[in-house]
DNA sequence: GGTGTGAATGAGACTCATTCTCACTAACGT
DNA sequence: ACGTTAGTGAGAATGAGTCTCATTCACACC
C-alpha cells in the first residue's frame, strides 16, 4: 500500500451499490462474511440487516436514517455493529460537518467513488469520475504527500454545494 | 486600537498562509476587518488574537491546540468567535473524524489548498495541487454535478493515509 | 444432551466537544 | 450623556457517540 488505493481487481465484488438486485446481495453478504470471520467476528442478524440497510439505501446514511429505515437495533447495539463493521473493513464512517456521521458501504465492496455535500442540509450522494482523471489525481498526490513524508491510502474527493431540495438561498 | 492598522491596504490575499510576515499581516488583518464589517461584526481583540493565531501556525488546528498556543481567551468565547468568523467566511471548520473539529484561514484569505489526514492521529497538513489538475477536477466535478441537480460552491480533495509521527502499524 | 468459552446484546449511565443562557461590559452613533 | 447593539465570560445545557455490565447466544468439545 504504498500508493493510493486503486480501484484494481480485488476478489469482493466490485459491483454498483445501487439497485443491488438479489444476487449482489447474496455476493455482498458472503464478501461481508468473510471478512467479518477474518476478524473472528460473526455475522449476526443485527449486523446483517445494517449491511442490507446500507446496501439498498445506496447513499451514505446517518444511524438515525438507519433506524428510521427499519429500527430492529437498539441506538447503543448500532453504534456498536457499526464500529465493528469499519474495523473489519465492510463499510466506512464519514464524519462530515452534519450532526450526526454518515455510513456507508467501504471501498472494496463498492466501487471507489465521491461524495456530493450539501452544506445547507447535510445529505450525501455518490459521483463517479473518470478513472484516467482519478490515476491523474492519485499520482500527483502521492507525489505532493511523500514529499511531505506522508505514507497514503486512500483519497477523498468531495465537492460542496446544495443539493437539488436546497437551492442556494432564495 | 482603533481601526485596523492598514489603509494602504493593497489586495491581500492570496498570499500563502506560511511564514506569515509583518506586511502579510497587516494585510491580513485589513482582509479580515473588512469581511467582518461588511457583517457588522467588530474586529475585537480576542478575534484578531484566532486570527493571528491561525495565520501563524499556517496549519489546521483544533480549538484546544489553539488555546495552548496562548489561551487568551475563554473557551466559550473561542468558540462563539470562531463561529462568527466562520459566518463572515474568514475562516473555515473542517469536521474531520478527530474529537475536535479542525480550524483554518478560508480560502479566499489564502491559498487554495488540500489537505493530507492522518488516520491514526487525526492531525492536517496542507497540499497544494497543480492549477491545471484543478480546473480538471472541477470540470469534471462540475459536469456530474449539474447531472445530479446540484449547485456546487467548492470542492476538498483530502489525502487519508499515516502522517511521518504515525508510521503505519509495525 | 450437557457444558464451557467467548462473542453479542440491550438498557442505561456516562463523556465530553460544542452550544446556549444570562448578566454584564465595551463601542459606536446621535 | 444616552440609548442601542455587539461582545464577553462563567457556567449550565445539549446531544452524538461510547462504555458498562448483566444477560443471552453460538458454537465446539465432551
Amino acid at each position: 500500500m504504498g500508493a493510493p488505493t486503486s480501484p484494481s481487481s480485488r476478489s469482493a465484488p466490485g459491483r454498483r451499490q445501487a439497485e443491488a438486485d438479489d444476487d449482489t446481495m447474496v455476493d455482498l453478504h458472503a464478501a461481508v462474511a468473510r471478512r467479518l470471520e477474518r476478524h473472528d467476528h460473526r455475522y449476526t442478524p443485527g449486523r446483517r440487516h445494517l449491511v442490507e440497510t446500507l446496501a439498498r439505501v445506496a447513499r451514505p446514511v446517518t444511524l438515525p436514517q438507519i433506524s428510521s429505515h427499519s429500527d430492529e437495533l437498539p441506538q447503543s447495539s448500532a453504534y456498536r455493529n457499526l464500529e465493528v463493521l469499519e474495523r473489519c473493513g465492510v463499510i466506512s464512517r464519514i464524519a462530515g460537518s452534519a450532526d450526526h456521521a454518515h455510513f456507508e458501504l467501504a471501498e472494496p465492496l463498492v466501487d471507489h467513488h465521491h461524495h456530493l455535500v450539501c452544506v445547507s442540509c447535510g445529505s450525501l450522494q455518490d459521483v463517479h469520475l473518470d478513472d484516467e482523471l482519478e490515476a491523474l489525481v492519485d499520482a500527483e498526490l502521492a507525489q505532493a504527500a511523500a514529499a511531505a513524508g506522508f505514507t497514503p491510502t486512500n483519497h477523498s474527493l468531495d465537492l460542496h454545494g446544495y443539493c437539488h431540495n436546497c437551492e442556494p438561498d432564495r
